[in-house]
DNA sequence: GTTCCAATTGGAT
DNA sequence: GATCCAATTGGAA
């Protein structure tokens, strides 16, 4: 969890309990509207039966050189550890990690440095998911507790990220508590 | 770090880069001056010169059994690992954590399970800090990028924190870096 | 009744 | 320019 947090809870309670001296600020309303934000489809709670991922408008703007394949039913599993570097994108072979939803392809994965358990999570998130998924999802599906008036973002598939969690958790070595 | 952190970072990058289509709030001028937390003594940046600990009314209204003892010169560093459940008070017996600077009774120190470093992290600041420092105090001693009109509170003690960091670390094996 | 979770933010590294 | 840090919050476990 971290010190900070540790912190925060005990001032929380500090304040709560003993003596509400100091309300710490007046509500001052701040409920702003934003129509535009809940003008999206908000799906509500998306449960596991939302594995179409549609992709559209995949703009290759950017310079990551990332070439995703949601092609699913390759049987690549042996995870060939030899040496590939090669600049030409290797077909669609994926590997499948975890209890076998998500696909990485081999290329990303064997780049993959697992000292780095949150460089081995951002990359293996980068893999499955697009990043206007990344962008517009959440682990929880739920709003931020600090920021009520935020709409809250959809849910990211939970058997995908249960199958990345589970990698990281094998190949790091981390407990699956500090990986999420 | 955890999920949650990379995504909302990815998301960042992902509205900041590409359309800032959305400005996600209007700021909406939240400073409210809270002028009564600004009359505390306020010692600005707080150097490592600052280890009087002020404890003024420290009330015992809570149930929590915690007895520390602010006289620091017992030289009793060698932790019998004895047991020790009993009641009273045994005097201000306490050893030494990390470099030297932070003291926790034996009492508590000998109660602590390191099996679980949030745990052992919570209640070694319970130890070493009262708790209205704790309530008025963070680890930086930064504002909240995301509640940029909440005043910053005061510094606590780095050296404190970093015994309390280094026993953590030493006594249930995780990176510091998870620690804090 | 604690403790944990994670969403959001901007500055720091 | 990407990644890390930590402060704050309310509900969940």
């Amino acid at each position: 969890m971290g010190i900070t947090e540790i912190i925060a809870a005990e001032a929380l309670l500090q304040l709560r309990g003993i003596g509400k001296q100091s309300p710490p600020e007046t509500p001052t309303f701040q409920e702003t509207e934003d129509p535009e934000i809940s003008a999206r489809p908000s799906t509500a709670t998306v449960d596991e039966s939302s594995s179409s991922m549609t992709m559209e408008e995949e703009g290759p703007t950017m310079s990551r050189k990332r070439s995703r394949s949601c092609t699913s039913e390759s049987s690549d599993q042996s995870s060939s550890d030899e040496f590939l570097h090669a600049l030409e994108p290797s077909g669609n072979n994926v590997i499948r990690i975890g209890d076998g939803n998500a696909n990485v392809p081999v290329e990303i994965y064997t780049s993959i440095k697992w000292d780095s358990y949150t460089m081995a999570t951002r990359n293996l998130l980068s893999a499955v998911f697009p990043r206007h998924i990344l962008a517009t999802h959440s682990l929880s599906g739920k709003r931020s507790p600090a920021f009520p008036g935020k709409a809250a973002k959809e849910k990211l598939d939970p058997k995908l990220v249960h199958d990345i969690v589970k990698t990281v958790v094998e190949k790091c070595g981390v407990p699956e508590n500090i990986v999420r």
